[in-house]
RNA sequence: GGAGAGAUGGCUGAGUGGUUGAAAGCGCUCCCCUGCUAAGGGAGUAUAGGUUAACGCCUAUCGAGGGUUCGAAUCCCUCUCUCUCCGCCA
């Protein structure tokens, strides 16, 4: 959420960032302004009248103490038409402080001033790339036939079971995937100092609005009705990242400064309908409804926040370098930038395969954007009460890692060699040829 | 799912309709005193919002929401969460 401050003060700055976005957001400022006055006016004249009903009411309560029932049931009269000017006047306040507060809810986190301004993924600028494309002596196989022909991941049933979208992962591949989160747990908890989280895989809607999936993406999230009861439906939601947990641990608390910054690594599975996306790059596990995640989350001091996204997207190209896949790395463009994100960057692995690259992760700085919707607060040095900046970056997406991986290091016999630091997680050196 | 108990400021914990935003204690901060790592005295110590150039003033908040009343931490209703016991269950 933006700061109604900030809004207030500098309404042409926000417009103008805003539109980097989108014209329909820009054009929502001149709304949030004239809402904002109106709340206020609403607000001061009705904590007037509370100020005087809140005297009289003292007075009575003096009367009534002297016995002075008279004069006291005189005054109650005069009270109680304070008491419907209040009523009139509160609904009013109350009714702009709703609007405002559904129009902040659905605009946009303010891009950083170095953001690249574009209107699609097209304007994604590059940064830099590590490592090179593995040569073949061999056409390399995309990863649905490896998977076939290994039994790694059985497509058909999969989709028996959940419909298409979703993996029955067996054999090899399903050791292999455990042996992939284990690995990246890992090395986020020993290598880079993350404290492990393991949440819940199912928030309240709450949780959703405070990472801002919510209110403007409900139709991409699974919602979860408890048996038969539909009153209960709308309060449950299937993780689509551990993001939504996880960056909510601490919602609407105040933290002390000394408790910052707070890094947690989180696996879990992520749950995304992508409403309207069917058909469009479905085969395969490269877009599926639920696919597993090791999430790395940073709440830190303000000041600090743009040198720990650096750490952050470290710690993520980590888990590449140590499996020696090359990869390269976009700075989104204003467009493309998730709802939350002030910046954000991708990291895109290689998949021979598929001779394209795939997004495996995404870090971003939310700056306050997130702390202040879920309301959450740090008392800094001065005892000042401030909005901590959360980040995120996946650490990374495993679908997709998979399928990096064993596509960068199929066999020509069929087989696919397993990178040194997931062999004692696997228990192999390779998935054999079947 | 059934029965019961509870939810008050950083913590402990009073408070059943009228200067209670909230006693007391602890903790913390500052000051004073004290020739020594002790004790004592004093002051301060929530959050959000509105208003003001500022000092300040005002409003709201005692789990959440609604109601009764001139006035609610205190009475009524609904909900949430916690604890104990029972049932069911991985």
């Amino acid at each position: 959420m933006l700061d109604i401050r900030e809004i207030r003060d500098n309404p042409e700055h926000v417009r103008e960032r805003l539109a980097t976005r989108g014209e329909d957001f820009a054009a929502k400022v001149g709304d949030v302004v004239r809402l904002d006055a109106e709340r206020r006016e609403a607000i001061t004249a009705v904590e007037e009248l509370k100020a005087r009903r809140n005297s009289a009411s003292k007075e009575i309560g003096a009367l009534m103490g002297q016995k002075k029932t008279e004069e006291a049931e005189a005054k109650k009269t005069e009270v109680r038409d304070i008491g419907d000017q209040i009523s009139a006047l509160d609904s009013q306040a109350a009714q702009a402080d709703d609007e405002l507060r559904d129009i902040l809810l659905r605009l946009p986190n303010l891009p950083h001033a170095d953001v690249p301004v574009g209107d699609s993924e097209n304007d994604n600028m590059e940064i830099r790339q590590w490592g090179e494309k593995p040569n073949f002596d061999f056409e390399p196989k995309p990863h649905t036939e490896l998977c076939d022909s290994l039994g790694l991941v059985d497509f058909a049933r999969g989709a028996k079971l959940a419909g298409s979208g979703f993996l029955l992962y067996s054999g090899w591949g399903a050791r292999l995937e455990r042996a992939l989160i284990q690995y990246l747990l890992d090395l986020h908890v020993h290598n880079h100092g993350y404290t492990e989280v393991s949440p819940p895989f199912i928030v309240g809607y709450d949780c959703m609005i405070g990472v801002g999936q919510f209110p403007k993406f409900e139709d991409q999230a699974y919602m979860v009705q408890e048996g038969l009861d539909e009153e209960s439906r709308g309060k449950l939601y299937l993780v689509p990242t551990a993001e939504a947990p996880v960056a909510n641990i601490h919602r609407e608390e105040l933290l002390k400064a000394g408790e910052l910054p707070k890094n947690y690594c989180a696996y879990s599975p992520c749950f995304r309908a992508e409403a309207g996306a069917a058909g469009v790059g479905t085969r395969g596990m490269i877009r599926v409804h639920q696919f597993d995640k090791v999430e790395l989350i940073k709440i830190v001091e303000p000041e600090t926040s743009y040198d720990e996204l650096d750490k952050l997207l470290g710690h993520a190209e980590k888990v590449l370098q140590s499996l020696n896949l090359h990869y390269r790395i976009l700075q989104l463009c204003t467009a493309d930038m998730s709802f939350g994100s002030a910046t954000t960057y991708d990291i895109e692995v290689w998949a021979p395969g598929q001779g394209d690259y795939l997004e495996v992760s995404s870090c971003s700085n939310c700056e306050d954007y997130q702390s202040r919707r879920m309301n959450l607060r740090y008392k800094d040095d001065d005892g000042k009460n401030r909005h901590p900046h959360i980040l995120n970056g996946s650490g990374t997406a495993l679908a997709r890692l998979f399928v990096a991986l064993i596509e960068t290091y199929q066999q020509p016999d069929g087989s696919i060699a397993i990178p040194e630091p997931i062999q004692p997680y696997l228990r192999a050196d390779r998935i054999p040829a079947s």
